[in-house]
RNA sequence: GCCCCCAUCGUCUAGCGGCCCAGGACCCCGCCCUUUCAAGGCGGUAGCACGGGUUCGAAUCCCGUUGGGGGCACCA
């Protein structure tokens, strides 16, 4: 394929939240362009008025840009073959409609869904059969009464009987039977443009060169070609672009992962504290793999190495663990400014520290992060691994199932060992905190070092997971741990 | 029902005829490091759906079976 004049395009619908199968889609074709150099562009499909909102719209751009998709062309910048919003391009399509009607590319189908299943129950076929091409040679005396009984019909694209076939890009020939896709719908009753129009045409018109999407929309593919057929027909500059059709993003039980299914919403990771880097990181290995013995990657090395023709055509099962082992790392590979500074809003939404932070916070971040940095895989588990340094100690609990495990009946004694060793400390800091500990716990009361210093754990920082104990302690101060050991023994 | 796609460890994948009695990652299990939880390091368990071909040779090519998935709207 050439490199030069590459052009591919994201093309959502803006209804519901964007959704982790669509950013897969966004990503590869983002992907693909920037490895050939080649444009990308944004273009929202909202036809359906019933179902588009602002909103979503709205929430697509702000997805796109917390991600860094960048594109080069699109509804809010604009560009040479705008507009990109297909709500903007009525006249367009109007046009095009009564050129493929005058050219007899298309015509005007009066059949209800009702007619056309009795006609199958007439005939003894299958109800789910679709169109039957019944009004395909309409006398125009046929279509004058219909006129006359007030029927409006829709347009329909008159499909060839011949295979139509192409050699996708992930999958090689694929082709379907002659006369196996019935003609399709262009424009409904009332003029409105659907998507089997209005996606291959501004294709066609936006000079789309390569069209990476989702397998679903595989069976839509041979009426495009159709379709594109007839555009040069009747004299659209409408060059086929290249076909290449993504795995599907499973969900739990194997089935496609809906809009609609919880873990696939987008907000849902980015609350989570996933980075843009690591959750597309992730994505990218659903369908595809930059080398045989590593899977972390950046977005500069997935450009780089990006090559549709080695996409897998087989579903890939969406995994939450595995992806946030990927995050994981991607955490750990962050250098500690940039921690605290992608932490920070997460710590200000959970209502631990001011915006902006005061200084006696950003004190404590800075000398928290490095210790959580290494050990969490999304940032809303630091969230949770610092709160007990912002939290008062009125409002201070440990966690319910943390208590349960390490502050049960005997961890009264190591509290009180723990508590009095503590109070004698000259200088608080982890060394003599580590010191002081170690000398009472596992020199005095003679305990293994884990059994000792679980229920300080707990006591002080509310979890059985948290930031390296001493410093911890050190970040806390004297008074306050004291005064959550002294909670946690009474 | 019809059309189409897919088929390597539990999961995501590498493999595009000999380098593979199949490599990596997640998960799980050990060990090491740490007189703390994690993280990290090292090691381990586990897979070519089945049946026919083609070939000197098949995870790799072909056919079939089985299984899974997607689509069959005046949604996109």
């Amino acid at each position: 394929m050439t490199a030069a004049g590459v052009r591919v395009r994201f093309c959502p619908s803006p209804t519901g939240e964007p959704h982790v199968g669509l950013i897969r889609t966004a990503l590869f074709n983002w992907a693909f362009a920037r490895h050939h150099g080649g444009v990308f562009v944004f273009r929202i499909e909202d036809t359906d008025a019933a179902r588009d909102t602002e909103d979503s719209y709205r929430q697509l751009l702000d997805a796109l840009r917390w991600l860094g998709l960048d594109w080069d062309e699109g509804p809010d910048i604009g560009g040479p073959v705008g507009p990109y919003r297909q709500s903007e391009r009525r006249g367009i399509y109007a046009d095009v409609v009564r050129r493929l009607l005058e050219a007899g590319e298309a015509y005007e189908s009066y059949s209800s869904g009702e007619e056309i299943e009795a006609r199958h129950r007439a005939a003894g076929r299958d109800l789910k059969l679709g169109y039957d091409n019944a009004d395909r040679e309409l006398s125009d005396a046929r279509r004058a009464a219909f006129r006359a009984a007030d029927r409006e019909p829709v347009v329909r694209l008159r499909m060839p009987a011949e295979e139509l076939a192409w050699d996708d890009l992930v999958r090689g020939p694929v082709s379907f039977a002659a006369d196996s896709v019935p003609d399709f719908v262009l424009t409904r009753v009332n003029g409105e443009p659907l998507y089997p129009l209005v996606n291959p045409l501004d294709d066609a018109l936006m000079g789309i060169t390569h069209v990476l999407r989702g397998e679903d929309l595989l069976p839509s593919t041979p009426r495009q070609i159709a379709l594109y057929a007839a555009l040069r027909r009747i004299g659209v500059d409408a060059a086929t672009p290249r076909f290449g059709h993504l795995p599907m993003v499973r969900g739990e039980g194997n089935k496609k992962l809906s809009k609609r299914a919880p873990e696939a919403s987008l907000s849902l990771y980015r609350s989570r504290g996933f980075l843009p880097e690591g959750l597309l990181n992730y994505l990218a290995l659903l369908g595809w793999a930059i080398a045989d013995d590593h899977d972390v990657f950046s977005m500069q090395e997935m450009v780089a190495a990006f090559d549709i023709g080695r996409v897998s055509a087989n579903p890939a099962r969406f995994d939450l663990t595995k992806a946030e082992a990927i995050n994981g790392s991607h955490v750990r590979m962050l250098p500690v400014a940039q921690f605290v500074a992608r932490l920070t809003p997460y710590l200000q939404d959970a209502g631990l520290v001011s915006t902006p932070p005061t200084p006696a916070e950003t004190a404590v971040v800075d000398g928290a992060a490095p210790l959580v940095a290494e050990r969490v895989t999304v940032l809303a588990e630091a969230v949770d691994m610092l709160r007990f340094l912002f939290v008062d100690d009125a409002d201070f609990s440990p966690e319910p199932g943390s208590a349960a495990r390490a502050l049960g009946p005997d961890s009264g004694p190591v509290l009180a060992a723990a508590t009095n060793s503590l109070a004698a400390v000259r200088t608080w800091d982890s060394a003599s905190i580590e010191a002081a500990l170690k000398s009472a716990l596992v020199d005095g009361l003679g305990l293994k070092p884990r059994k000792a210093f679980a229920p300080v754990r707990v006591a002080v920082t509310g979890r059985t997971v948290s930031p390296p104990l001493y410093e911890s302690m050190e970040l806390l101060g004297r008074e306050r741990s004291l005064a959550r050991l002294a909670a946690a023994t009474a």
